[in-house]
DNA sequence: CGACGATTTGATGTGTTTCAACGAAGGTGG
DNA sequence: CCACCTTCGTTGAAACACATCAAATCGTCG
């Protein structure tokens, strides 16, 4: 996943740590915002449902929002929660595979998927962009399937608040005092659980003074060590727990 | 950490599906091919291990093969199976994110992955086949995401029936007489069940006339339709079953 | 302040896991 | 070619982690 340092000169949809590809796309050259139109989306706001033609890709400027496939008999899986810099619509299909719904306050920049064709035709670097950020989405497509098929729940909330915390460094926020804008709901279908599921978990880990709750949907990760443990090794609850 | 059975006839590297992502890679011109090596596997042979240095691309020529990822306990994950004409070692990072072994006998074209950055940089075709490769893969994996997080055993055992059936006819291949090379065990890492349930539900598949065990690994499915209904709603086999 | 949604907490239920055992299949070596 | 052994697959009984159902409390905002 990709971020941005929010606070620059450059505007906001600067593209940030891509030298961790390697890769010679730099701050303040978007090749997508070059092409592309900024729109701005309300709270809970719809930018494009499942099913919908495939016709533009997103990458997201300011905001945080969700994306999630949903079953007829309405479960819900959320597949991610996209922030600053990364790229929603990547995925393959005449149509959208999933429904992309703004959580907070949210500005895009929506290019079809044409000018991106025609970027990648012109320049091998943002073809190979292109082609790392897919990798990337890939890899962690790949930790969330171990997580939803094999993890318990105490694993499954505590790798995902240090998935948070991570991401906001890489934002250059701080990592040990994490925005959480999301709902139980939104992150019990992430993580495949039920809210209730959150939020008696959420409650040990403050219990165990691992976390704590701050006003305004924060979370102080207090002891980030323990819950790297816990994210990997349930067991580890019950021996010292 | 490649073990490689050399006999370099060079047969079977025909591109198989690709045509399916609508790009102008065509039978006999695999480019990865062109600048890689063929290398042979038999079966249960591992190919990469997660964590070993990531400096191969791998296309599937010939056989099956899983890729998983493990915690330290031992839980594992199957994060996918791989069928002729298949990519491995797309996702990102420095290290394999995951192990990767041969289920049957198996043929690999082995790239090195700085060769493959020179194909992007040289062809445009090549840089929008892999990406659109990639963006395909994306969409699977929130497809089992769905399925890890929110399905009951029979709609994951049922969707992995029919998955599989789809790839076959993607391969020229029948598509209700499957070929099931896989064990009960990688097929139960792979939904996120253990082998006992994967067993019963098939067990109870077949009671109900929906499928049949045939020799040599072989699945038929009976009633596709039925089956495709069970793959997205469960509470459909209360109501007929 | 009042109200509605979000969150937390409690009591109970259940789908799947775990533990256990057995039969079938597939090598392997004598 | 046949005992032997290991792995795989199936089936049964019991246990458990999480879901479900229910309700109180919190928090936010009109």
């Amino acid at each position: 996943m990709l971020a941005i340092n929010a606070r620059n000169a450059v505007p906001h949809y600067a593209i940030g740590n891509l030298a961790a590809h390697g890769d010679p796309i730099r701050e303040g050259q978007d090749p997508l915002h070059a092409v592309g139109v900024e729109r701005r989306y309300a709270a809970n706001q719809t930018v494009f449902q499942e099913g919908e033609p495939n016709e533009h890709m997103f990458r997201v400027s300011r905001g945080v929002l969700k994306i999630f496939k949903t079953l007829g008999d309405g479960r819900r899986q959320v597949t991610g929660f996209l922030y600053p810099g990364d790229l929603i619509g990547l995925g393959a299909g005449v149509s959208y595979a999933y429904t992309a719904e703004a959580i907070t306050e949210t500005a895009l920049v929506s290019c079809r998927r044409s000018k991106v064709e025609d970027l990648i035709n012109r320049s091998p670097a943002v073809a190979r962009w292109l082609f790392s950020v897919a990798s990337t989405e890939l890899t962690a497509a790949q930790d969330q399937m171990l997580l939803l098929g094999r993890k318990t729940a105490v694993e499954r909330v505590t790798s995902f608040l240090l998935n948070l915390a991570e991401r906001a460094v890489l934002r250059g926020e701080d990592s040990d005092r994490i925005h959480v804008p999301m709902t139980r709901y939104d992150i019990a279908d992430y993580l495949g659980v039920t809210t209730e599921t959150v939020s008696r978990t959420i409650t040990r880990l403050k219990a165990l003074g691992l976390i704590r709750l701050c006003p305004n949907n924060c979370i102080h990760l207090v002891d980030a060590d323990r819950l790297t443990e816990l994210s990997e090794d349930e067991g580890e609850l019950s021996r010292t727990g």
